[in-house]
DNA sequence: TTCGTCATGACAACGATTGTCAAATCAACG
DNA sequence: CGTTGATTTGACAATCGTTGTCATGACGAA
């Protein structure tokens, strides 16, 4: 039985900035959000609410070229990125035949407990 | 005009324990590995090496689960990764249709300057 | 060999993230 | 509603990979 997770002032939120954001963003952008808002959360209670939701995988983490953590508000079921490296805007991809390929070669291969990441980065029309 | 870098016994060494490795290694390893060898080589210049390997393309880089950055010496040319998650070993592959679909994808969106990463995780059958 | 420069390495500093723990807050219950 | 007890919070310290610093040492052209 899994405890239900409290539904607090700070996570309520957080995940009220992550709905208004069309794109990915750090923990700290968010948490910066949050303080200009005047809604101020702790910085470490930004980061546990957003690992709490990527674990109920009701967002999306990838890390960018920094290393940073990014997190967003995406739909369900699996599908990749296409995201703006100045300003983290964000389309959501599918590619089926990527998928059966990445299986396929990995099967080929012997390897077992197969994942993928696959992202594109590029530069969006606003901000080119 | 671009300055040669130095052969010195420490990026000889660093270059020697990556042309023995088969898959992904994190500096830190390498460095350890070079201690256990006995031919001990500052962390930093550990780091540097891999930076100037990385940047010269001589060896490619990528980021684990955990945001390591790991690195292996790999052949010429763009091309993907299936990785073994426990022991890092690697199979370099190809997907002509993958990158043209991605930069499809990128065009019909607007977007510029187009970069993708693609990496496939698992268990290879030795680990299993 | 000499010499200017680049590289090295011990160490400090950094930045993102995670751990700690007392105090505050939720929500169920009476 | 007030009590209650477990969960959550937040300020802060700690961690971890990585990068910066700078005096010392090693390369290699002349």
């Amino acid at each position: 039985m899994v405890e239900a997770p409290r539904n607090t002032r700070q996570r309520r939120a957080v995940v009220a900035i992550l709905e208004d954001l069309d794109g990915f963003a750090s923990a700290q952008e968010i948490h910066d959000i949050l303080k200009r808002r005047g809604e101020s959360v702790g910085l470490s209670t930004v980061y546990r609410s957003l690992q709490v939701l990527a674990d109920a995988a009701e967002v999306d983490a990838l890390r960018n070229d920094d290393g940073e953590v990014l997190y967003r508000q995406c739909s369900a079921g699996h599908h990749h990125h296409l995201v703006c490296r100045s300003c983290g805007r964000t389309v959501e991809i599918e590619g089926p035949s990527v998928e059966r390929w990445a299986d396929k070669i990995a099967d080929e291969n012997g390897f077992r407990d197969v994942a993928h990441t696959l992202e594109i980065f590029g530069t969006c029309s606003s901000c080119a």
